[in-house]
Parts: C-alpha cells; sequence; structure tokens
DNA sequence: AATGAATGAGTGTTCATTCAT
DNA sequence: AATGAATGAACACTCATTCAT
C-alpha cells in the first residue's frame, strides 16, 4: 500500500512513471478509443518506453483496466436541505465531469468493448456511475425522511429517471442543453410528490 | 428495343451478396466494434471475397455507414387512444430492438468512433433515435390535445424523460429491469399532469 | 490487312476503341511507368471497359507490347547535303520527340523492366533508336562518300557518339541544355575529318 | 562512468542486419524495378522480418534512398599522366560497374520512377554519375594545362562525349561492345587538339 | 529497472485477371 | 462485342508483445 510493497532487490520502480502511464492512457482512451490508441502513443506521451509499460502490466487490457480504476470516486454530496437544488448541483457536477474527460466517448469505448473486455464497464460502473448514483439516492431518501417524497416510491428508478435524460439528450444530438438537469429534477419530484389525490 | 436505356450491360450485381455483406457487417459492428471487426471477417461471415465487397464500398467506414443506413427506420405507431400503454409499447419496443441488435454495444461504438467517423453516431441518431423520438412525442401531442397534459409542457424533454431511464439502467447495471417502461412512463405522466394546483 | 481479317460473325471489333486504348496505354506507360499503371486507369482514359481491354490483349504486357510497337517509326531525313546541318536537325527533332512524350521515362520504364519483359526495350529498340540511328548513319555515309569524313571511320561508333551526348547530359541533369546537339556534332566532325596529318 | 553520455540503453541495432537489408534492397531494386520489388522480398532475402526493416526506415522509399545512398561514391583517380589511358581506365570501371549491380536496370527504374520518387534519380546522380564525371574532367583539365587539349574547350561537353557512347549503344543494343572506351576517347581528344588550323 | 531491437499476425486496399450477362 | 461483377494474391504498413542489453 505504501511505496514499496515488498522491498524487493534491485533499483524500485518509479512511481512518476507508473502515474505518468496511467494518465496518458487514460486520456488517449478516451480520446482514441479501446482499439485506435496504442501502446507507442502512451509511451510516448508517458515519456517512457513500450517496454516500461509492459514490465508493469502485461496486456493492453490490463493497462487499461488499471487506468480506469484510478478514476477518482466521487465528490461529497452537498448538503443544503434544499432537495431541488441538491439534486441540480449534483446533475450539473455530473454533466461536467463527462464532458471535461470525454466522458461519452470514454462511456462508448467501455461499452462497445464490452463483450471483449467487460472489465472496462464494470470499473466505469463501480468508480463513476455507481457513486453518483449513491449521491442522488442520499439526497432522496433525505427527502422522502421529511415528507417530501411519497413513501412507497422506488428510490433507484427516481435515480435513472434523473440520470437519464442526460443519456437521451446526447443520444438525440441535444447533449449540453440547458435546463437540462432543472427539467429532470422538476419533472421527478412532481411525478414522486406525496398525497396526490 | 424498348427500355434498353438503363437496362446496365455487364453482369447484374448480387442482391443477396449485398444484403449478406450489409447483415454480416452490422453484426460484427455491434459485436466487435469498430476498429476491431476486420474487412476479412465481413467477407468470410458473407461468404464473399474482400474485393466484392470494396466493388460496392469503397472503404471500410463507407461500408459500415450503409450497414447503419440500412436500419430500419421506425414503426407504424400504436394508435390505442390510451396514452399510457401506448408510451409503454414504443419504449419496450425500443428496449427490444436495442436487444437484439446488440444495440448497446452499437451505440458505444458510434459514441467512441463518434471523433473519428462522425458519419456513425449521426446515421445512427437519424434511423434509429430520432424517429423514435417522433413516435413518442406524437403520441404526448396527442395526449396534451386531449388535455391530459399540461399545456406548457416541453414535450421534447418529457421525450427524453421517457427514454432516458432506460440508458442510465445499463449504465448502472440494472439493464433489462421488469417495469422500468412502466415506472418510466408513470412518473413522465405523473409530472405532466394538468392543473397541478 | 484490312478492317476486317477474318470476317467471323458478330459484331466486329471497333476500331476507334482499339486505337483509344492503346494510346490511353501509351501515355500512361510513360507518365506512370510499367508497375505503376493500372488497366482500371487505361480503362477510363479510353472510355473502355476493362474487360474490352482483355478481350483485344490477353494480359497486361501484351497490351504494353503493342502500345510500343504502334510507336511511330521515323520521320523523312533531311536532305540538304549540309553535313553539319543536317545532323544537327535530326539531333533536335530526336530531342523533342523524346521531351514531347516524356521519353525519357518511358525507357527508364522499358530498362527497369528489362529482366522480366524484355519485348519493351526490344520495340522501343526497333521502333525509335534503330531508325533515327539509320537517319545518322545515312548522312554519316554521304558524308564519307563526299570526302568529309576518313574513309575507315566507324560509323556506327560515331552515331553514338552523336547520340550519347544527350544520354549523358540527361543523366548528370543537365538534360535540355542548350547547344548540345551542335557541340556533338562539332566534336564528332571535328575527330572524323579526313587527312588528320 | 566516462563516456556514459551517448552510449545508448537497450539492445544495439544489429550492423549486420543493417547491411544485409541495404544489400539486398539494392539488388531487389535492380533485379525487379522500384514498384515490382516488395519489403517481403527484401525481409526474405536478408533473412529478417518486415517490421525489422520498418523499424529502421519509415517507408519503402526511405529504405530504397538509404539503399541507393550507401552505393559507393567514387574510385580514386588514375595518375598516369598520360591522358588517353587514364580516360580509358575510368571508362572502363565505369562501364565494369555499372555491368556488375545491374546498373542499366537500376538508372531504368531511378528514369522511371523520376515523376514519384525524385530523390532516386537525384541520388544515383550524385552518388554515381557526378563523382565519375568530376573524375573525366580532372584528367581533361590537366590535359588541357598540359596543352594538349585546345584551351577553350567546353569540358562538360566533352565529358558527356566521353561517357554518352556506353548509353547510346545500349540503347542500340550494342552493349558492351568491345573497344567502345578506346572509341569514344579517340574521337573525343581528336575533337579537342588544339592548334586544328 | 529500463530501454530499444525484433517479431508474427493482422490491417485496409489495389490490381490483373476470369466469369456471367 | 462489350460490359460489370467477382475474385485471389499481393502490397505497404501497424501493433502488441517478447527478447537482449
Amino acid at each position: 500500500m505504501g511505496e514499496t510493497e515488498t522491498k524487493g532487490a534491485g533499483r524500485p520502480r518509479s512511481a512518476e512513471k507508473d502515474a505518468a502511464i496511467l494518465q496518458a492512457a487514460l486520456e488517449l482512451l478516451a480520446s482514441h478509443g479501446y482499439t485506435r490508441m496504442s501502446l507507442s502513443q502512451v509511451a510516448a506521451a508517458a515519456q517512457v518506453s513500450k517496454s516500461t509499460i509492459h514490465l508493469r502490466w502485461k496486456t493492453k487490457a490490463d493497462l487499461l483496466t488499471a487506468a480506469l480504476a484510478a478514476l477518482r470516486m466521487a465528490e461529497a454530496p452537498p448538503a443544503s436541505r434544499d432537495t431541488r437544488a441538491d439534486l441540480i448541483t449534483i446533475l450539473k457536477d455530473f454533466a461536467a465531469t463527462v464532458e471535461r474527460v470525454r466522458g461519452m466517448a470514454l462511456i462508448g469505448t467501455c461499452l462497445a468493448e464490452e463483450a471483449h473486455t467487460p472489465e472496462l464497464l464494470a470499473l466505469l460502473r463501480e468508480r463513476t456511475v455507481l457513486p453518483r448514483r449513491t449521491l442522488l439516492r442520499q439526497v432522496l431518501e433525505q427527502a422522502r425522511d421529511r415528507g417530501e417524497i411519497r413513501p412507497g416510491a422506488d428510490l433507484e428508478a427516481a435515480v435513472s429517471a434523473l440520470l437519464g435524460p442526460f443519456y437521451a439528450d446526447y443520444m438525440a444530438g441535444r447533449g449540453g442543453r440547458m435546463g437540462w438537469a432543472e427539467d429532470a429534477v422538476d419533472l421527478a419530484l412532481a411525478g414522486l410528490r406525496p398525497t396526490d389525490t
């Protein structure tokens, strides 16, 4: 867990190179896709030889799996007690993150590789999708506890209703549309309101 | 003699081969992704020589563009006058179609290739995403005209709210979950109901 | 020998197409070289299908051999009885012809193909080189008969001395240099003069 | 420690392979021509993988350019002070060199490729043609200084007159003819003699 | 540890030629 | 006769991986 797990003999591996390689790999994965990126490109971007990469990760898939695993987990949840504002904040931060790292291309790559390298999509889920969903669900749970949401509501479905429009808009070519987060939150909260009768 | 004008000399092009190539290309595109599939594989699957493919489409991108363009456009809309049932029918047919053609892998490929071959995503949109959205919007418009939906509602946003959960569920590893369509429709219709006051 | 050698049944072959193909082939041979030119290019330039070419000539080599064989033979010799002027005229016409048809590239192609398709160089010799040499030798013979040239001189060697500088200049990157013909003729005639003592 | 600066890490590149590749490339260039030779053939002849070639030279043109550039530059000039003998020696060595490396095919290839890969002809000139011409011109200059040649003579033209018959003979199918060098030298020297009056 | 050399499998594409209309 | 479809062999080049230093 520290710097030198097993002390071992010989020169220790450079931690800077580890990091440089992983970062370069992740950027190339998003910008070129799994099969179109090459280890030579990674090596060049990380200022390292190709063999140095293979020394650490046996195959291309191993490297990219490690690169995805290094993605940062999640942010601290906002805590304003204003359900609508909190949800919108989380959704907007989600969209901003995706846009910053060419996220749709990265998501696409993991989807495209699912049959061949399922670890990629699994890691993407575990590291980025699920933590974000947890944040949203926590806000919804608090809202339910405060009586703002119908007690029996399926909160996982509600989370999908909040995030879904982002994907659907992108697929429709309407990605980045203004107000999408507000629309999604308003529609969901309206649908979840208690005592509709 | 007669219509010799555009009769066309020489051996006519085999329509079976056309179809076999396009089908093989589409299947391989979904199962392997753009860069991992090869024209040799397409040729082998279609029982055709590689040159026969190049005779019809100049490049790999041309072939796959054509394969995507051959995707069926839209379905006949259901006409039951029952808004909820119609929407659910459309969404379920959408999900079934996606599953039948390994649709998420195909979508992933098009997303991953967006930077390199944007025509793929464009065609996927034009041929599959937008027609489906049109169907949904027509049902919503009729519902609005019948007074079931608030007059000022943004119906495009509503369409994204209907389709979005499908994508979000898939990304969360909850793809194919029972009742997703009903949940999405119920939430959306509840949120769009008129006279909330 | 006429248009329809053996009358045969069916439609007679189009003579215009024959000519168009041969001309296109020759031009492409000079501009692209044997291996870099393609029968598709010939077909396109001659406005004919590839099969029409194969109908007349079995292989690419056959076609190009025929194209070279169609090169025009030689010009009528000038007859001014002025040896120097006549030689210069012939040499300049030779250079002009070579330049007009990208002759050095054509010569290069035939030389390069000598091991593989020796007919090409043989035809080039027979149709273009040797006729020109004959012209030069005739002028020299008349000059010798008139006593302007030493009786025992080797006239074939003299012909090579007249033509050679053209090739040597081209190889040295001095091709097309002004006055080369005059220089060559003057040097040769000076060397061939009788009664040097 | 010491000159570690440009010591170079990793496995050193095999010099034998370098040489084997270049030699094989040159031989195939002369025997097959630029477009008809293949890198597979070079690899096989040099007992090397195709990738090993590409590791050293990025493209086919690069490789063949390097192969031509490796041709030996010039010979030591003979220094017998006997102008006629020296010129004949140089010319005969020239002819022998050309024959040894299938020179006319090589020249043909460079001429044929001039439009497409002009570096080939340029290198052939620089490495083989021009050094040889320099040798000849030096002998002629010394002869002129000794008064054996008319002072105002154009020595470059004289060089072309010396070398030219070799090319002209080859084109006429008289290549390798006995005595060509003596004939060329005698004719040129006779034409260049001073005080013809 | 780190590097660069070396490789075999594979890519999309071109082409001369043959086949069916 | 003339055409266009169809093909197999070949091409230059790339890449992930292994080997020697």
